[in-house]
DNA sequence: TTGAATTCCTACTAATAAACTAGGATTTCT
DNA sequence: AGAAATCCTAGTTTATTAGTAGGAATTCAA
């Protein structure tokens, strides 16, 4: 399993707030109650997202996260690197240091950064909207701005 | 890291024995001292190798182990199934089944599919010669025939 | 025919990482 | 004042990874 419940409870999350965005903010509780998962542990998921600039939070009563930006801005290959750190499959990858002692003859390296490359195409190529968009497609709903009045 | 030891090491595994293909049977041990690996360690990374056909074994003194066919014929990406199994990012994408309870609702399982097909485009498109060429490569090594004389 | 070299197999252990939980301090709205 | 929320640190539990240990079976070669 390349990502942990952290890279998959951190993209659940991120599309919640997707489908909030622009209707304020929205309790840490409420993403949990939907997505049922457990509010302390994606206290600690989101804690990092909101350092790294991609959410914003308020604090007390009424409060909650948004997103700092419009969903077509953030990609998810940022909340991954966030959450997962980098996805490369070896440390020489990530490092630029190699691993083996065989630096110069080392092939497999050649594999590592062709499967990173293939990988980062993938989840930078795709935003929070756009999996908004197939949330919606997914749901046959077309009054797109109704979407979530019923839930 | 989306490979574990047991996926690093066999490619380094299958590397070797890729490069001593047409030579006679190796014994782990030698692969082993070449790679500073532990053969005990590796001895178990190859047992399901064996199994799935990928190397052939000859026991008792002066065994060891070879490729069961030609290094073009054995794909990147079968090595790393049988050692890590699937590298899919998440559950659901690997049984068919949903992990969340919103089967249809689910659009970061579409992402996840993106992703591992990504990643097997990559890994079902490189095959054990592919890595032999880089190496001799990378190594400046024109006389290719004569490639190990000199280990 | 004996001994060394090797694969083969199972089970155990140690270390690390993943997945949470607990408790409380702080902020802000009503 | 009190409720609702974020924020922060530190634990705990569980699972996975990485590796060891020990020995049985096989085969070559002297
Ligand atoms: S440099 Fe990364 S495995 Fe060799
Ligand atoms: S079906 Fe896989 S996360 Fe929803």
């Amino acid at each position: 399993m390349i990502l942990s419940t952290r890279g998959r409870y951190g993209l659940k999350m991120m599309l919640e707030l997707a489908l909030n965005y622009g209707k304020g903010a929205m309790p840490l509780k409420d993403i949990a109650n939907k997505q049922s998962l457990s509010d302390t542990y994606l206290e600690q998921l989101i804690s990092p997202l909101r350092k790294s600039g991609l959410v914003t939070s308020t604090r007390g009563a009424q409060g909650g996260y948004e997103l700092a930006k419009e969903p077509s801005g953030i990609k998810v290959g940022e909340i991954i690197r966030i959450l997962e750190g980098s996805l490369a499959p070896a440390e020489c990858v990530l490092e630029g240091e190699p691993e083996c002692s065989k630096a110069d003859y080392c092939a497999t390296r050649l594999l590592y950064e062709k499967i990173t490359e293939g990988i980062n195409n993938v989840i930078d190529s795709i935003n929070l909207q756009d999996m908004v968009d197939d949330y919606h497609r997914l749901n046959n709903n077309t009054n797109i701005k109704r979407r979530n009045e019923d839930e």
